[in-house]
Parts: C-alpha cells; sequence; structure tokens
DNA sequence: ATGACGATTGAAAACACATTCAATTAGTTA
DNA sequence: TAACTAATTGAATGTGTTTTCAATCGTCAT
C-alpha cells in the first residue's frame, strides 16, 4: 500500500501540477466513498446472484423459465440441460438460494419458475449484448 | 435421455389426463424453441459477461468505474481492491475482453472507464436487489 | 543510452466450483 | 405396509479459475 500512495502522489502530481500529501488523502477518500455507495449486504448479495448466473447450466434454466413466462416441472427441465438429475437439482438449488426462480411442490412433481429478478436480468442483459 | 423422456411421458400424462407418444414429442419440441429463442452466439457472450463480473474483485471495479463516470488510472484502482499489481492488470483486462470497460493509454498512465454495457447492467443489478 | 517507473504478460500454485455417485426423503399407488 | 417414483442431499472427484511471482514492454527523465 505504501508503495501505491506513492504512485498515485506522482500520478496527482502529473494530474494537478503539483500535489501535497492532502491531496492524496483527499482523493483516497473519494476513491473509497464511491467503492461505499451501496452497503456492503447488498453488493455480497448482487455477486451472489451474478455467480448463480455465470453457469452455462444455470443459465439455460433461467433462459427457459424466463420465457416459458409459466412454471415448468424438473422432468421438463431436465431435457433442456446436459446433467444429471443430481445436478439439475443442484443448479435449481442455487437459483432458488438467489432469488432466480421459486419452487412449488405440486403432489410428486416439483415445478419451478423464474423470478421478476429473473426476468428484469435476462432482458437487460439481452439488450445490453444485442446492440454491441 | 430414454428414462428421462419416460418420467416426461408419464407427468404429460398426469397433466393432459392422456398421453401418446406424440405428445411428447411436442413438448420436447416446445422446450427446445424455448432454448433456441437466442442464437448461441449471444448466449456465449451473455455468460462470458456474467463470468466476467462474478468475481469481487473485478466487481469492485466495475461499480466504482460506474459510479465514478469517468475515467479513473490504474495507480488510483489500486487503491480500491486488494489484489497485486499484476493481479488488478488481469482483472481489468478480464473486464476489456467482456466489454465492461475501456481502457486507454495517457502517456505513461492507462486510464479504464465504464462502458454502457456496465452501467446497464449495474443499474438493473442494483435495482432487482434492492426491491426484493 | 541508461535508469526508473507504470503497467502487462505467462506460468505455476492455491483455491474454488461443478458434476457425479450413492444414499435419502417425500409423495403415490397397490 | 411395501414397492415405486420424483426429487434432493452430502461427499468426493475432477476441472477451472484466481492469484501471485518473475520477467517483460513501453514511456519518460536524466
Amino acid at each position: 500500500m505504501a508503495q501505491a500512495t506513492e504512485r498515485l502522489r506522482r500520478y496527482l502530481d502529473d494530474e494537478l501540477g503539483e500535489c501535497r500529501s492532502e491531496d492524496v488523502e483527499r482523493r483516497l477518500d473519494e476513491l473509497g466513498t464511491l467503492e461505499a455507495a451501496l452497503e456492503d449486504s447488498q453488493v455480497e448479495t448482487e455477486l451472489d446472484v451474478l455467480s448463480a448466473l455465470a453457469n452455462e447450466t444455470r443459465y439455460s434454466l433461467v433462459r427457459v423459465l424466463v420465457a416459458a413466462r409459466e412454471e415448468l416441472c424438473v422432468c421438463e427441465l431436465n431435457a433442456i440441460v446436459d446433467v444429471s438429475e443430481s445436478g439439475l437439482s443442484h443448479a435449481l438449488s442455487a437459483l432458488v438460494d438467489a432469488g432466480l426462480v421459486e419452487g412449488r411442490k405440486d403432489g410428486r412433481w416439483k415445478k419451478y419458475r423464474a423470478t421478476n429478478r429473473a426476468v428484469a436480468l435476462v432482458t437487460v442483459l439481452d439488450g445490453s449484448v444485442r446492440d454491441e
């Protein structure tokens, strides 16, 4: 960190023409404010959501459930992804934890549907990737 | 797969009251259509974007660059994250590959800014996580 | 030119994750 | 109750990712 702030001092010196140690302090403070703009717990949740989506199996499931606009049975989702029955169950469990899908038991079948969160994210992701 | 479609047949039988093999075929076809609604290459890109974001170091960088609304020097970003100089460079490189940040060389300094894609995703993610 | 500095790169080590297998739970039917 | 089926769970393994270290590239100053 000592090395790093020294470099920052030189950078600010370059940018501002001059730079006292209080300028470095101020900049560090500004950067810290940018980072802390959001609660830690919320950032943590966002990372959990991203981690849940960042996997081919799970993302396929979410995409299909969003596109379906209705709940689908596990036995139907089985036809979508290329993992074992157990792997599918693990995937769905992770998506539930991330608040991306909701599960409901219906007799001996279990059905899952996409949450609003999943719809919003898939929609924006589609849009932001389509128009490069 | 043989086992799986057999289960699907029983499920459709439950749901429809009856189920011939053509009903199973039709349902499998419908599910395939849902999955294939988007080009493979685009889904691949979306997964790359998600993978790039799904990491504490990289997500912190993106958040700060989005919040900053201006380009920041690598030496400034160094103060944000808790990795080595080399680790920071690797992280930024991955973000560039995913189209989430853009880099520009300015003399001996290098500056990065968030792309529209990054702004859109962070914004929606914030919104969708805030209102549970 | 030479040295110092900012930043990046590639390879290795440390670490985390996804998938499977085996066992289990819970619902349904006989 | 016992047998069957749908789905889940936990542990283990294999695979991929993150991080660091060392070396390198480009820029600026002397």
